[in-house]
Parts: C-alpha cells; structure tokens; sequence
DNA sequence: TCTGGGGTCCTAGGACCC
DNA sequence: TCTGGGGTCCTAGGACCC
C-alpha cells in the first residue's frame, strides 16, 4: 500500500520572520500582503487573539454573533487590536520567504527519494516501503533536522492517500501529537475517531461553496464522507468528492507529482498603493507587470501567444463607481519578448481605459504558452528574430546579477511610480542580499 | 487613509460538423 | 406538412488550493 507523508511549515512566513529575531517567539506576529492589506500569516500568539474578534450580526439579525479569525483580516480593522497586544507586524518579504523556501524543500527532499513540491512551504515525500520503520520517529527526525537547520517548525501527516498525509498533518499542528502523527499504524476504529472531529471544511479540496452542499445532505465532517455512499455522491457532485471520498478510505487516486510543469499561464497583478486617474500610469505600471511576466516566461523556457489585460477600481468604494474589464490579444506568432509584449499590453491599455475613474488594480496574463524549443516558424509571420533572444537573454543576466530592473523599457520609468506599492514594515532580506546580512552585536 | 496574489482543474454551454 | 441527434472542440466562469 502506498504511503505519502506531507511536511508542512507551521505559519510559515511568520515563522521566517521569527528565525531572525529570536526575540519574537513569545510574541504575537503577523504578516501582511502586498500593499500591507491584510494579515496573511499569524503565529499561535498572533491567532489566539481571534478571541477578541467577532463577526458583526447578519442583517435580518437572526445569526448569533461568531469569532472569527484574524487571518485574511484587513490590517486597518485590526491594527489597534494589533497594537495592544503588542503584536509585531512584518509587510510581506517574498524574496526571503523563496529563499527560505528552496533551504526547506531541499532539506525534506533528502528523507526520501521521492518528492512532490506542493508549495512554498509544503512537500509530500513518497514513503512507501519505508514501513519497516517507526514512521513517527522518522517525522520526528525531519522536524528536528528543519528546526537545527532554519529555525522552523514543521509538522508531519503521514497516510495511505495524500488526503489522508494532510489530514493527518492537520491534526499533528493541533495539539497532543508533538507535531507528527502517523495513520498508517492505527485501528481503523481510532482513525474514525480522529476523522469524527474534522469538520468537512477542513478536508483538502472542501471549500465554502462545497463544505455548504454537502452539510445540506447531512455530511458534516470527514467521517462522514469517508462513509457516505459512493453512488450517492457520484449522482450529486463532481468527480472530486468521489476522489476525496476514496481516499478518506485508503486509496490512494492522487499520485505523487514530482516534475514541476511549465506552468500553463502566468499572471502578474497588483493593487495599487494609489489609485491611478491617468491613463499613463495604468499603461506604466502595466508594461512594469508584463516586464516581469516576461521574465518568468524566459526563465521557463516559454512562449505566449496571447496576452490578456485587466484593470478595476475599487471593489470596497463603489461610490467611486465602479468599472472592470479585461481585453485579449492574441500574437500573430509566439514570443518571450518584452518588448513585443508590452507593445501589446499598451494596446490593450488604450481598449480598456474609460476616463473619470479610479483605477485600483490591473494585471496581466500571459496564456497559450508553449516550450520555446518546440517553436515552429509561420509562414506568414515574421521570422524569429535571433537578436531578440540575445538581447532578452542579456537583460536577464544583468538584472539577475545587477538587481531587479536595472535594465529595463523606458515605457517602465523605473524611478518613478506613484502607484508602487506600500510596505512600511519590511524586514531585510537576511539570505540574498548583501547590504541586509543578519548582524550579531 | 488603509481590504493580496498566483495558480489549476472541472463543467456547462455554445459553435460547429456530419 | 413534417425540421434530428450525436459528437468534438473551445471558452468563460466557478471552485478550489496555498
């Protein structure tokens, strides 16, 4: 039977931020998204402050009040709440949390010959044969090795399907199994025990929309998917819950995933730290976005076909009033070029763009990509231009060696962006900048 | 004042074909 | 007068994930 174990960081850009000030762990701490929005992670500290937070009455009144959680909290609503429990804020650091990132993958990698990266901070690792082990002491040793290594806390799921591996990972976090816990060696009456209090929304691939559907016939935790009726469900929802409801059952349906695909669109969007009113700055932060879509396309090996752009105000002010729109366009032949990529961008800007409105995020999409190797000529499009891919492959590099945009389009006017975002509580980046290094006083 | 970003998969429905 | 049915492909949108 096959086994699959998922290891997972325990809030984990917090917990990156905490590996470097030590000083923290008794602390609540929080981080926040772009824009310093919302709170994205919370420590155990930081989440034990839900207490204070309820839910404001529905309007006919008739629901009681309910705590809620911090996570995903716009950091306004909470700042004060924040302040007084002397909560220490962090704005998202993305090149520390990557760094971080690839040390852990690679260090659970070496537990097992296969891996599956799921995220940035999880990996299922295939365990199968390795049942002549204690498989909790072998979790136990992966925690200790990450916690010697970077400073982080993992916990370890271990079943016969990866639903199972992240159950029982979920249930390692809570509480009474130090962090690891092993179904593979328990009853089938103790697993049931265990799947009785995990709410349905907590199995993996259960969302609000689905959690909702299925309390309505009566199934309401993970026990009671693991028993329903396979004909039932089949009848009434998509092939997912079938899947789920197998697994829950010991069979494995999903396989472990271990080469990392092209992926097949990429997308780069912001909110803005100030509302655009003029159609040059849309049309500068957009050729910005493309710019570094265009350098996750190359650094995939890649090429687009077509390019969608999108642009809305406000979605919380629709006083302001209230205008989205997207506009696709397709490339006569496919490119990895950033310029012939923000031609098309510009294009699209002027479609979209309608006066007298706030403009509160935009984005851009590169789809029907394709491997660049794999690239035939058209015979009605221009040829493939050799100095194109030389003069990508040379910005690349120095952007790579020099710092993010230090080349770039004149259209990006690197030094001036009123729309950048805010981030007033930035940590430095410890692991891949030199001028940031850790200091020890 | 201040509400994230980047992905995948599945399904329904329309267009089109024979 | 009587006006089918089945298949494929594509796209938009919904739902989910972290």
């Amino acid at each position: 039977m096959a086994i699959f174990a998922l290891i997972d960081a325990n809030s984990f850009y917090a917990s990156c931020e905490i590996a470097f000030q030590p000083g923290l762990v008794n602390r609540p701490v929080v981080v926040l998204s772009n824009n310093d929005g919302c709170i994205v992670a919370a420590n155990a500290h930081a989440k034990a402050l839900n207490r204070y937070l309820t839910k404001p009455l529905g309007s006919g009144g008739y629901r009681a009040a309910q705590p809620t959680s911090i996570m995903f909290q716009p950091y306004f609503k909470v700042e004060r709440l924040l302040k007084a429990h002397k909560t220490k804020v962090f704005s998202s650091n993305y090149e520390l949390y990557a760094d971080m990132s690839q040390r852990l993958h690679t260090l659970i990698g070496q537990f097992a010959p296969k891996q599956e990266i799921y995220s940035i901070d999880e990996s299922f690792l295939d365990l199968t044969g390795f049942e002549k082990h204690n498989l909790t002491d072998y979790g136990q040793q992966i925690r200790q090795t990450i916690l010697r290594g970077l400073g982080l806390p993992v916990a370890v799921g271990i079943g016969h399907s990866k639903t199972l591996a992240k159950l029982a990972n979920h249930l390692a976090k809570k509480g009474d199994f130090s962090g690891v816990l092993d179904l593979t060696v328990l009853s089938e009456p103790a697993i049931n025990l265990l799947l009785k209090n995990v709410a349905i929304g907590d199995v993996w691939g259960i969302g609000k929309q689905l959690r909702q559907q299925l309390q309505a016939v009566g199934i309401h935790t993970a026990l009671d998917l693991k028993l329903a009726d396979p004909h039932k469900l089949s009848k009434r929802f998509s092939v997912n819950i079938l899947r789920s409801h197998l697994e829950l059952n010991h069979q494995a349906c999903l396989q472990l995933d271990e080469v990392d695909e092209p992926k097949q669109q990429i997308l780069r969007s912001r909110s803005f730290g100030q509302a655009i009113s003029e159609r040059h700055d849309l049309r500068q932060a957009l050729v910005n976005f493309a710019s570094r879509a265009a350098e996750k396309l190359r650094a995939q090996g890649s090429v687009c076909q077509a390019v969608t752009v999108f642009c809305t105000t406000n979605p919380f002010k629709p006083e302001q009033g209230a205008y989205r729109n997207s506009c696709s366009l397709r490339l006569a032949l496919a490119t990895d070029d950033t310029r012939l990529i923000a031609e098309q961008v510009k294009i699209g800007v002027d479609k979209l763009w309608r006066e007298d409105f706030l403009y509160h995020k935009a984005g851009v999409i590169l789809s029907e990509l394709s491997q660049k190797s794999q690239q035939q000529n058209d015979l009605f499009a221009p040829a493939l231009n050799e100095k194109s891919a030389q003069l990508m492959a040379v910005m690349d590099q120095i952007n790579q060696k020099m710092g993010k945009h230090s080349l770039h389009l004149a259209s990006q006017d690197h030094a001036n962006q009123r729309w950048a975002m805010r981030q007033n509580h930035h940590s430095p980046r410890y692991t891949t900048n030199w001028q940031e290094l850790l200091t020890v006083s």
